[in-house]
DNA sequence: TGTACATCAGTGAACGCGCGTTCACTGATGTAC
DNA sequence: TGTACATCAGTGAACGCGCGTTCACTGATGTAC
């Protein structure tokens, strides 16, 4: 009784599939204006006549990308936001940022295409893509905005300083990833202790933020 | 007796000049790696074979684009270093942070292209100009650091918290540019006003960073 | 200043190649009875 | 369960096109005497 999916629909998902993570990984060095379509239908071993079932050009490969990879960013993002959540006031918020860093280091360590790919795009040359990747990190600092209005720290705090402070947290998660991605084994610990401490400033900042009015 | 570079190589830089701005145009709505050769002496009015006069090829174009855009900010940068020097301790830095991020929209709009093509190329698919980007970028860096360590906030201060303080700033600078390059005109203040929101707090943090020992 | 030769920025024809897209097709899967 | 027809994911040939690169060239500019 249970919903099987019928065979043709599962085989096609898994084509799909296998052109996303095709696409994927010819990314890895080259942008998504310069990727062509007989490229990754080349690599999945499909007609390039194929394609034209599953997607309508590479931008709309492109936005199907931008969903898979930030869904998968957002799972992250969601963990972290829970571990943030508890423990505070006794260590200054020492232990919520090694967290945070060491979420980020492990994600692109295990996600790092994907981190690539939204690096990149994010301002290339794809105007679609531009656009799905610009609003899933705005849809990103609104829930960190949310979950730092349930902060003590935050009271008497505005919405419009709330917004840009998860704005800073979203960017530099994105640039540290970035940064991640760029190092070799021994720089990368340097990269994450450097990351580390960018926090501690905001963190400070965002402590004394009402002390001058 | 002066010395008048002679015609030949004046005419020569005036072809190689027209190049990099025909290309630096294209490329406002594509990468660099998805640019052709012919598409640029189309647009200069040139035969395709005239741009090995010049190029190697598209990468060496492209590197020679960020020295032509990453010096004129560098001239940029240094005005807004000693501009930041002065006046101090009278208004919590609040006049600085004005006018750095002024100095910035006045950039954004007077080299659109060239802050476009940055932050494009910054992750962009071509490895040579990806290393010209970051390597001229942590220039910078150094350069705002060793103008903070002239500064009397920074006693106390080890060399790596200063330079990371220092990326930071260019850092937030590269963003805000680009995030000034997507908004319309009546949402730049907008942008502007979170752009100074984000240094105050950074200043913020920087004020308390030897606070806790 | 004038002449003879060298240099070299830009030309234009030619090449082989891979591209995106079209089209009519095939044959396994799905559906109706 | 069996049969007859519909659907539709993937095929393969064909197309016109613009690409990067080669090559021998031209003619204005530069140089030596």
């Amino acid at each position: 009784m249970s919903h099987t999916l019928g065979i043709r629909q599962a085989q096609k998902q898994k084509t799909r599939q296998a052109l996303l993570d095709a696409a994927l990984q010819l990314l890895e060095e080259q942008s998504l204006s310069s990727l062509g379509l007989r490229e990754v239908t080349r690599a999945v071993g499909v007609a390039p006549t194929a394609f034209y079932r599953h997607f309508r050009d590479m931008a709309d490969l492109g936005v199907a990308l931008v969903e898979e990879a930030l869904s998968s960013l957002h799972t992250t993002l969601v963990a972290l936001l829970a571990a943030t959540g508890d423990s505070e006031g006794d260590d200054e918020g020492e232990e919520r940022i090694a967290a945070t860093v060491e979420l980020i280091v492990v994600y692109v360590r295990t996600h790092p295409a994907h981190v690539r790919f939204i690096a990149r795009e994010q301002h290339g040359g794809v105007q679609a893509v531009r656009s799905a990747i610009g609003g899933q990190l705005t849809l990103f600092a609104r829930e960190v905005k949310d979950q730092f209005a349930r902060e003590p720290e935050s009271a008497g705090w505005d919405e419009d300083d709330l917004l840009m402070l998860a704005r800073m947290y979203v960017d530099h998660m994105v640039m540290t990833a970035s940064a991640l991605l760029e190092a070799s084994p021994d720089t990368e610990e340097r990269v994450a202790a450097s990351a580390r401490r960018q926090l501690r400033l905001v963190s400070l900042g965002r402590r004394h933020w009402l002390d001058e009015r």
